[in-house]
DNA sequence: TAGGTTTCTGACTATCAGGCGAAAACCTCG
DNA sequence: CGAGGTTTTCGCCTGATAGTCAGAAACCTA
C-alpha cells in the first residue's frame, strides 16, 4: 500500500488527449481524422489529438487542441471515453491516451486543415495506432447513449423538422427508424418541443413540417427500465381514508 | 497535428491505476478504502491502487494491486471507469489516474490488510484527494447499470433465491424494489434463470424459495428502446403468401 | 383544377412495468 | 397432531410505452 516511490523514481509516462469528432454529412455519420505525413504509420489516418501540457486538464487539453482544427464553438458536446495504455501501442515507446468523445451539429461544415478530413465511420480507411478501435468505441458509447439521452441535440441543428432529425438518428444509429415514433418518443420524454415555426416550404413539394428543438442544450438522461428506478409519486387515489 | 516533440521533451506524468471496489455487506453497500498513514491526507481514507509499472495494462496493474488486498478470485468485475487529470489533484506534484469499477460478490468475504477497511458508501469518512468524487462516480455508474445489464451476477452470489437478490439489488441502488417484479423483469430479459434446487429450509420458518443463477456470467446489455433497435425480427404473419 | 408529394394525426395492437391478493409450502407453538 | 404465523410463488389487473398503419391535411407542379 503506501508503496513510497521518491518523486524522481516514479515511472511516468507521456500522455494523449484524443478526440473522436462525429458528425453526420450527407445522411452518413463520419469521422474527423488526419493523415499522417510521418512513421510511424505514415499514411494512415489519426485520431486528432496530442500530448497533454504540464498545466491542462484533459478535457480543456482535448478542446483547446481541436481549436487548432476547427472553431471550437462547433462542438455541441464532449465527453470522455475511455484511456487505453497498452505497452505496444505506439512502437516509439510508451505512452498513455485517453480519447474523448466529440459531436457537431450536422448543419455546421467547418474548414478543416489540409491533412484533414471527414471519412464515413462505416468505411475507414487505414488507421494508426489503436485509433481505429477508439473510433469503433466511440461509435458503440454513441449508438448507446442516443437510446437513452437527448445527445441528439449535438448531431442536430437548432432546429429541426422530424424527417431531418429522422435523417439524423438513421445516419447515426446505422438503421432505420420511423419518423412518427421519432417524434413521439421523443416529445414525450419532454426531450423535443415545437417551436411553433414551420419550416421553409417549397423546397421538396410537400406540406410544411413543423419544426422542434430540443429543449435543453445539456445532457440529460431517461433512465429506461422503471422497476429499478425509485418509485417517486404514485398513482394517486386508493387509499380513500375509510 | 505532426507537433513534433522530440521523445525527451515529452512531456510525462506519473500514473496510477485506482479501483473502486465495491460489495453488498449486510444490506448495505460497501466501499473498499485503506487509511492513509502519511501526509498528505494522513488519515484519511484512499482507494486502493497505485502507480502504473512500465510493462503493465492499466486493467493488469489495477487487478494485481487489487492482488496485494484481497484474494484476486473474489472480484467478480472490473471495467475502467474514468481518467481524472486535474494537475492539482495531488498536491505533491501531478499525476494522472485512471479509476476502475470493481464488483465483489455478497457472499465472500475476504481477509483484509491492517489498514484496509469496508465503508458504506452513503457514510464515507474523510477521504484523500478526489477519491470521494470518484466513489460516487462509480457509484453512479453501478447504479445505472443494473438496469441495464447484468452486472448483478457480479454482486450476488452464484445461487439465490429472489429475496436475497432483491436485498442485493436494494442496498446498491438505495431504494426499494419489489421481489415479484425483480424476479418477473430479470427473467423476461433472459439473464435469470432457475437452478431446479430450493433454498435450504428451516431457517426462515417460511415456505422454501427456488435457487436461481445468472444465465451468464459476462457482462451484457440490454437495449432499453425499442425505438431505437433494429426491428431484428417482426412478429409472424401478416403476409401470408398469396 | 387535378394529381403528386410530404407531413401530421389518430386508431389500433403488442409488450412491458408495477401492484395486489390468493394460494402454496414450510415452520413453530400449543 | 392441528392451528396460526411466515415466506415465497403465482396469476390477474392496470397503466404506460413501442410500433404500425391508414387517412386527413397542406403544399407544390402541371
Amino acid at each position: 500500500m503506501g508503496s513510497v516511490w521518491s518523486s524522481a523514481e516514479r515511472p511516468a509516462y507521456p500522455h494523449q488527449a484524443l478526440a473522436v469528432v462525429l458528425q453526420v454529412r450527407d445522411r452518413r455519420l463520419h469521422a474527423m481524422l488526419w493523415q499522417r505525413p510521418n512513421e510511424p504509420f505514415a499514411g494512415a489516418w489519426a485520431l486528432p489529438g496530442g500530448p497533454l501540457p504540464a498545466e491542462e486538464t484533459l478535457g480543456a487539453s482535448v478542446a483547446r487542441q481541436l481549436a487548432a482544427k476547427v472553431e471550437v464553438e462547433v462542438l455541441g458536446h464532449l465527453e470522455q471515453l475511455e484511456t487505453r495504455s497498452d505497452p505496444g501501442r505506439d512502437p516509439r515507446g510508451r505512452t498513455v491516451a485517453t480519447a474523448y468523445l466529440g459531436l457537431i451539429p450536422s448543419h455546421l461544415d467547418p474548414a478543416l486543415p489540409g491533412d484533414t478530413a471527414w471519412h464515413p465511420v462505416d468505411a475507414l480507411p487505414a488507421t494508426a495506432f489503436d485509433h481505429g478501435s477508439i473510433v469503433r468505441s466511440a461509435l458503440h458509447r454513441l449508438r448507446s447513449k442516443l437510446s437513452y439521452t437527448n445527445v441528439g441535440f449535438a448531431l442536430a441543428p437548432p432546429e429541426f423538422t422530424v424527417a431531418e432529425l429522422r435523417e439524423v438518428y438513421v445516419a447515426a444509429l446505422g438503421y432505420d427508424v420511423t419518423a412518427t415514433n421519432l417524434q413521439r418518443v421523443l416529445l414525450r420524454r419532454g426531450v423535443l418541443e415545437p417551436t411553433g415555426e414551420q419550416s421553409p416550404p417549397g423546397r421538396s413539394g410537400g406540406r410544411p413540417a413543423a419544426l422542434y428543438r430540443f429543449v435543453t442544450p445539456e445532457l440529460s438522461v431517461t433512465d429506461p427500465f422503471a422497476v429499478f428506478r425509485p418509485p417517486s409519486q404514485k398513482p394517486g387515489g386508493g387509499d380513500d381514508g375509510g
